[in-house]
DNA sequence: AAGTGAGGCAACCGCCGCAGT
DNA sequence: AACTGCGGCGGTTGCCTCACT
């Protein structure tokens, strides 16, 4: 048979966690750091199962993460990723430092395979003949490459420079990402649709949490001698560095370090990936955008309208 | 105003991989 | 080598909210 739950059943509470339960994690963790989430609610009292404990705090309590208002950027680099990678949540989150797993998978439930649905069904009705002229209106692959090219050379850039240059390409990747998107909507849309309904339900977590991360200390220090969690925020990708209005920053900013999956398939831990970027191979983004280049070679896309075809593959 | 259905999200469940013994 | 415990991950579910009638 299977092996029993990794908690006792009786006793253990299970259902939406109150304030007060927030309040006695994010308190514990504070003074231990996350991990060792066995004796979480040990020595907490917390009636609660420690994976409940751990996924409360990777997916609502951590610090530094973002929730709800994707925009047009991510839905696209989710896009991408999930053609590439396939259902690997964690996987593609970790291009995505300040988006959980379970975020992006409930987003990509909810919304982004109706949207890709619907543009299928328009695709198959709509769809351009290979002969048609796009050349007026569609980028060459050059300019693509040349794009490309400026874009992982601000990768390889320094993160001072890339924190000022954030103002200025995070526009320009954004606009990339969102025209190659087939569901690129108004971001003051998607901005004022989801953001709204997050603020309400957030209110009492957000004070409970403004108070912590005043009071903790750095996240490094906190979780120093305690196993890495492979959600733990980069602290480059902390609000301060967020740009105004909650856009993404550049993709320098948006290369995981933390455990990712490489092109060849497999894992890297922080510090070789930190290593790693010092003489950074092509990661997955970056080889998506220079396949994305040969992609318009062959005419997938179609940036004319945003709505005749989908990129991706299925 | 009340009822109903759909959508969205938080959280649970169960499997898997890895490390330790 | 086999077993055990733990954390991580992806799939799924159940509840809540909101729009519509």
């Amino acid at each position: 048979m299977g092996r029993p739950p990794c908690c006792d059943k009786v006793g253990i509470k299970k259902g939406p966690w109150t304030p007060e339960e927030d309040i006695i994690l994010v308190s514990y963790i504070q003074e231990h750091g996350p991990g060792y989430w066995r004796s979480v609610p040990i020595n907490t009292g917390l009636m609660r199962c420690s994976k409940s404990c751990r996924l409360r705090w990777t997916n609502y309590l951590r610090p530094g993460i973002r929730r709800g208002n994707f925009t047009p950027h991510e839905e696209g680099i989710i896009v991408h990723l999930q053609s590439l990678l396939g259902n690997r949540w964690a996987a593609i989150a970790s291009y995505l430092p300040q988006r959980t797993d379970n975020d992006i998978k409930n987003y990509w439930n909810t919304h982004l395979k109706k949207k890709l649905k619907k543009h299928q069904a328009i695709g198959a009705i709509f769809a351009v003949p290979p002969s048609s002229d796009l050349s007026t209106t569609m980028p060459t692959a050059a300019d693509h490459v040349n794009h490309h090219h400026h874009l992982i050379t601000t990768t390889a850039d320094s993160k001072d420079s890339n924190v000022r240059a954030a103002s200025s390409n995070q526009a320009e990747v954004t606009q990339l990402i969102a025209r190659r998107s087939p569901f690129a909507a108004p971001a003051s849309l998607d901005a004022d649709s989801s953001s709204s309904s997050y603020a309400s339900s957030m209110d009492n977590i957000s004070k409970l949490l403004n108070g912590f991360m005043k009071t903790s200390p750095p996240q490094n220090d906190a979780a120093a001698d305690l196993k890495p969690s492979t959600t733990e925020v980069n602290p480059l990708l902390s609000f301060d560095h967020m740009p105004a209005g909650g856009a993404l920053p550049v993709f320098a900013d948006v290369l995981p370090t933390h455990p990712v999956l490489m092109e060849h398939g497999s894992y890297h831990e922080p510090k070789q990936q930190q290593q790693q970027q010092a003489h950074a191979p092509l990661s997955l983004i970056e080889k998506w955008l220079l396949d994305e280049a040969a992609e318009q070679v062959v005419g997938l896309m179609d940036l004319s309208n945003d709505c005749c075809s989908v990129p991706m593959m299925f």
